[in-house]
DNA sequence: CTTGACTTTCCAGCGTACTGGAAGGTTGAC
DNA sequence: GTCAACCTTCCAGTACGCTGGAAAGTCAAG
């Protein structure tokens, strides 16, 4: 299987799969007389693999850590719960900061809003954004 | 007043203030003899204008644009409003994709401690990763 | 006068996950 | 044989907001 035949079996590109390969998540495949990488079939799990582990919002750094695991012939699965477990605490923290600043820019506009063309102070550049957050 | 003087005044190093300089955020200022950047007191407010604006989570492509149109001599506030109201649907965008993604993994982490050692089928990396995520 | 803290310019790199393009070799169908 | 579509390597760039460092000049205190 050639490198475009196995990026249409996983929607990616060829160009991503080299890139993967340089990053040390994918294996050096054989190669063809012509220098051709040649592809097994093993290869579409590997990369369907990585592609739910990006779904899942690991890096490639954690992608590639489970992998190494993988290639060693131990299960990852423990490790897999631990980078999990991280990246949720990360994604709450991240969603905590974003509704943090959801906030804020609700008060800004509902401050925009209520004082339409009072306050044009000129020595600021805009009014509107004269208040500090609350919190951040 | 020298440019590590307005850093401390404003909380930013004076390497940054030259990169805000050079980005077209801050005009430049007067040189002493010797080349020394020169700030006067206006200077700060406008610092503390984009220090605020980032807290509103603008970029500074954005914030670049409402300094051009204050510098126009225009009242940028009506663009501060667009400006805001976009990257408040950008955000309440990214929260609900974070929020998704929180779904995800809740639902792997729970999957993960289900099945404790069973499923260890060789053929794939990790079990636990084995399902897509409902919707993206 | 010396010393150390400050300033200047310029160029380069960080991290993330690719993507684009050049210059050339291979394959397979017609 | 010839043509397009594929493949190869390598280098560089994207977006974002800085940050680090080198080499040189300036300022203020003691």
């Amino acid at each position: 299987m050639k490198i475009g035949e196995l990026a249409a079996h996983t929607g990616t590109t060829a160009k991503t799969i080299r890139f993967y390969e340089q990053s040390g998540l994918m294996p050096e495949p054989t190669r063809r007389p012509s220098g051709y990488r040649d592809y097994s079939t093993e290869f579409i799990e590997r990369l369907h693999f990585i592609r739910r582990a990006q779904a899942a919002g690991l890096s490639l750094r954690d992608i590639r850590q489970v992998l190494a695991i993988h290639d060693r012939g131990e299960a990852p699965c423990g490790h897999v719960r631990g980078v999990l477990g991280q990246r949720l605490d990360q994604v709450r923290a991240q969603i905590a900061e974003l509704i943090t600043l959801e906030t804020h820019l609700e008060a800004l506009l509902a401050h925009a809003e209520q004082d339409n063309d009072t306050d044009h102070d000129s020595s600021t550049v805009c009014w509107i954004l004269e208040s500090e957050p609350d919190n951040a």
